[in-house]
DNA sequence: TTAATTAAGTTTATAATATAAACTACTTTA
DNA sequence: TAAAGTAGTTTATATTATAAACTTAATTAA
């Protein structure tokens, strides 16, 4: 049996309180966490800046960038730019807070004295 | 190409600075993470401890001890206790430095502006 | 002017991972 | 002595990450 307390948020399973929140998944991925890194301070990028900067393929950027899309993290746009495909990605509200929530988790795994 | 700078062990891809720098796979699975982390903080612990701190399955968390203990970052003692099997894992010196660059890397991940 | 190269991606195939279910071996209790 | 519990391991499967192969259109070279 799995309850949370409605005050604080804890996470009780069979009757012991959960140390180690799960870390969601869709930010536990190091090219899309880096993307996200990346989105967060810029507010807004192409993906070839993104492909740059993180050294990924194209491939693999492309089906990071659709799984962040369709957890709503990140609004894509494709456009044209010199008779040249773009496509241009900018972090949702949704992203920013999941990425708060995952910073705030993952810093109880590396802190757990604390 | 790949280069690493001999000072201070910056990596450069394609002739520009890698800004994120890969992340340990050992360590970069919500299981093993939990589990070190508790090992950082009470140096030694029995499986069912381990178990009960990460509500993980006993089957999940005998793989992953496992692949720690592959990876060489924690040892692992097999003993009877009570008639009963016992697994006590420690933390090895090369799971402390492991952990630590883990750590080290993935703040780059989490404040890119800093 | 057509053949090769580059740009900006997407789709598909495969290798690696995480995870739980099923199993093992032994012990204790009813 | 049969059932239930302890402490795990092994195996099977579902999910993920990743790169290779492909697409479509534009540019440059021959």
């Amino acid at each position: 049996m799995i309850l949370q307390c409605l005050m604080c948020g804890a996470v009780i399973k069979n009757n012991n309180i959960v140390m180690f929140k799960d870390l969601d998944p869709i930010l536990h991925s190091q090219l899309r966490l880096a993307v996200i890194s990346l989105l967060i301070s810029v507010k807004e990028a192409e993906f070839t800046f993104l492909k740059e900067k993180t050294n990924a393929t194209a491939g693999n950027l492309s089906v990071q960038i659709n799984k962040l899309k369709d957890a709503g993290y990140i609004d894509v746009v494709k456009q044209f730019n010199n008779n040249y495909p773009q496509t241009i990605c900018k972090i949702s509200t949704k992203g920013v807070d999941a990425f708060e929530a995952y910073v705030k988790v993952l810093k109880t795994y590396m802190n757990p004295e604390t």
